[in-house]
DNA sequence: CCTTAGTCCTGCATGC
DNA sequence: TGCATGCAGGACTAAG
């Protein structure tokens, strides 16, 4: 499932050999995969320039000079330039450029979603910061007084953009934090930690391209490497690399979250 | 303010 | 082998 990092490295593979160019048109497959009608969204983007390509969060978003398009890949999505034969049947869009080849939205559970952003929209209204320093990510905490179960808090897009189920059970356990600690009962030397470990997780699977579990792959169909890295995460049952204590899973907030009792406790 | 459950979807794993 | 069932998951919405 692609979050911070896995976008980042989208974006960074594709920036290259979008900037500058023009859009020419989306041509949908699947309707629910773009917001609003392709022809109308076609209208409004026909002919604008690629400005610039970022990241905000979970979010791949092109500066057309004024609106803004943004993907969001969800569970399943990919772009790809050239899908393969077996990836042809789980296009849900396409994006047309003036000089490059098309983008395909490979999608097989169809959650990704492309949308459009006018000028005078606010664009993606409520994301909290992205959490890449300590002093954000810190500060997001310091005002919590919320019972919510800090697992929880960390997947609220509006705390904190950017971190999914991955790099969330990883973050708790890098802190020895346990994930139904409610957000407002962290300590001092929790939230310091905390604040520290999560900048460095996202940092350290961005310059590994990521985490390939099931279907994540960048546009050149590399895999990222920091499944490698992975301490907790889909680890039920093994033993913890610190204390040697089996794995738990449980849920909360409905995900799957992993972690040593040992090393995380209440 | 909060939490929980339901929705969207398909591929894959499991069990008989 | 084939069929049924269940699960995973991000963001959103509705209900309590």
């Amino acid at each position: 499932m692609p979050e911070l990092p896995e976008v980042e490295t989208v974006v960074a593979g594709l920036r290259p050999r979008l900037t500058g160019d023009r859009m020419r048109s989306v041509e949908t497959l699947w309707h629910r995969s773009l917001c609003g009608d392709p022809r109308e969204v076609t209208r409004r983007i026909r002919g604008r320039r690629i400005g610039k390509m970022f990241r905000r969060g979970k979010y791949i978003c092109l500066d057309l000079e004024g609106p803004h398009l943004t993907i969001h890949l969800r569970m399943s999505g990919r772009l790809v330039f050239n899908p393969s034969p077996a990836e042809e049947r789980h296009i849900r869009a396409r994006l047309h450029f003036h000089e490059s080849p098309c983008l395909a939205l490979v999608d097989p559970r169809k959650f990704g979603r492309i949308r459009l952003w006018d000028s005078d929209e606010t664009f993606l209204p409520g994301l909290g910061p992205d959490p890449l320093d300590a002093k954000t990510v810190a500060d997001a905490l310091a005002g919590l007084t919320s019972r919510r179960p800090i697992k929880t808090v960390l997947l609220d897009q509006k705390v904190l953009a950017g971190i999914g189920n991955i790099y969330a059970d990883e973050a708790l356990f890098s802190a020895r934090i346990h994930p139904l600690t409610p957000a407002g009962d962290l300590d001092e030397n929790q939230r310091a930690r905390l604040s520290a470990t999560v900048p460095l997780i996202l940092k350290e699977a961005i310059r590994r391209r990521g985490t390939t579990l099931n279907d994540y792959r960048d546009p050149d169909n590399r895999d990222g490497g920091f499944q490698h890295q992975l301490k907790v995460y889909q680890c039920a049952g093994k033993p913890c690399s610190v204390c040697g204590t089996p794995i738990s899973r449980i849920v909360v907030g409905q995900r799957g979250t992993h972690f040593c009792p040992r090393c995380q406790k209440k």
